[in-house]
DNA sequence: GCAGAAAATTGACTAATCGTCATTTTCTGA
DNA sequence: TCAGAAAATGACGATTAGTCAATTTTCTGC
């Protein structure tokens, strides 16, 4: 009886744990489900086209259901910017391949995060929209939590190029600095310059100024200071640049060419 | 006959004209008034909390009226940030009376900014949420033209800064290298700083850094980069970063410790 | 000061939208 | 097959953006 029981039990347990977990990967598949809605919506409509309504009837659920995934609009939003830092982190991986000096790998990173806002604007935009305490406030702690583990992995990834610069003698950090201020310095400029730029097109302190040379005149001039071996004066970073590109990033520069985004190539250097 | 119509012409024109100037006066007062509310609003609940129908039932006008003024809920948003930018500009009025080379009244212009991010975080997230083009595209031209020449004016000292110390020998610009590049990258890096720092308290990548030194690394290591002299390794910015608290932004300290904003001290360096 | 014209103001109203929750449907285990 | 649990539903209340016909106020010419 007691070794029935204990079977049954288990292979209650067990049984149930499978469905369960059967049940967590189809609540998870339609989440992203959602979430691609949720996209759709924001990118051929922008941000403020995202209405509960409007994913509710797109897909084959209900609101209450729709409710049951996410706590409120900004839960959400904050899902698509997730998603958004998910997209991030595959071009990322892209660069896993690439071969080069550790500045040329951090332009490596910065140039994903360059494309990403290009590919698509208004996921960019999302991410830069969460960031308001506002919408913050109202999400769950479950996609917060996402969001951190998102951010912590793409930030390893600098932290990881950076270290192997000082292993490796190119970089030399003063007693002062640590291995985040760089990272957070690279981070800060990038983020900056791709909000500034990409943001308002009308922006005016932008005009006449060439965004993809900008961007790297940035990146070019931070790491000087940091005096980040070899210089950009004591090196052609360009090719670098060229290399990615041509190698690297070569379908989203297809992307973005048929896309037909007013003057690619001028923006992408 | 003539002459008599001619006068009554010209008294006509004159009075109709003193007239519709104190009726533009009136109206921009109003519409001061109604940004002041709406930034109550913000500063206190949140930006989410803003509605025009609470405009409405703050001031003693109807809602027809508000709508009088601005054309749309992101027009009234948009007159917010541009509010914010006015008050930015007084910060860095302030300045005017501080000594320092070039890379110190630079560093003055960035404190400022920080100051403002710090005094009125609600404002400051007003200018970046501007930067989203679902926004932009809803505000009336009279608004965005309004916002381009604010831009303009804030744009224009760091560019007198940057010229200022061209002329003096501190800064040599190489070839490729202009102006408006330089103003590009500190104000893009300072934006970015400030948006990642401020805008979301639990943004991970910022946890056990501190935010003051980490601003201030920033500039310190693109302007070494830049070659911009003195160096930041030959002279002692931080007298000037003290410098700026205790004879420039007193009040603004004080105001920052009065709203019991957590250790202001650590944040402000 | 007055009549009529012009301009400004009003707030009730519509359409959208968020988020809830009582009810219905589906699933589960025996 | 059935009872109870879990999930899904969509009608509904509350809030909000923005409009516009009606009203009030101001202006104009005399």
């Amino acid at each position: 009886m007691i070794v029935k029981n204990h079977v049954t039990f288990v292979y209650k347990q067990s049984f149930s744990m499978e469905q369960t977990d059967k049940k967590q990967q189809l609540k998870l598949q339609r989440e992203l489900e959602l979430v691609d809605i949720a996209r759709d919506i924001i990118e051929s409509e922008g941000l403020n086209a995202l209405t509960m309504d409007k994913v509710t009837e797109r897909c084959d659920y209900s609101k209450g259901t729709v409710y049951n995934h996410f706590s409120c609009k900004e839960d959400l939003l904050v899902a698509v910017s997730n998603e958004g830092l998910k997209d991030l982190q595959q071009l990322f991986g892209k660069l896993n391949d690439f071969k080069g000096n550790g500045r040329e790998q951090m332009m490596g990173l910065q140039i994903a995060y360059l494309y990403f806002s290009k590919l698509y604007p208004s996921q960019f935009m999302c991410v830069l929209s969460v960031k308001n305490p506002a919408i913050l406030k109202r999400t769950s702690e479950k996609r917060k939590r996402e969001q951190i583990e998102l951010e912590i992995a793409l930030e390893q990834r600098a932290h990881e190029i950076v270290n192997s610069a000082i292993n490796n003698g190119e970089l030399q950090l003063s007693p002062e600095r640590e291995v985040k201020q760089v990272t957070f310095a690279n981070w800060s400029q990038t983020f900056g310059a791709l909000v500034l730029v990409n943001a308002a097109e009308s922006l005016v302190g932008l005009q006449g100024i060439d965004v993809g040379k900008e961007f790297f005149t940035n990146a070019f001039i931070l790491n000087d200071g940091l005096n980040w071996k070899p210089l950009s004066s004591e090196y052609d970073y360009f090719k670098a640049i060229e290399r990615l590109k041509k190698d690297v990033f070569f379908e989203e520069e297809i992307l973005i060419s048929e896309q037909n985004i007013p003057s690619p190539k001028t923006a992408l250097l």
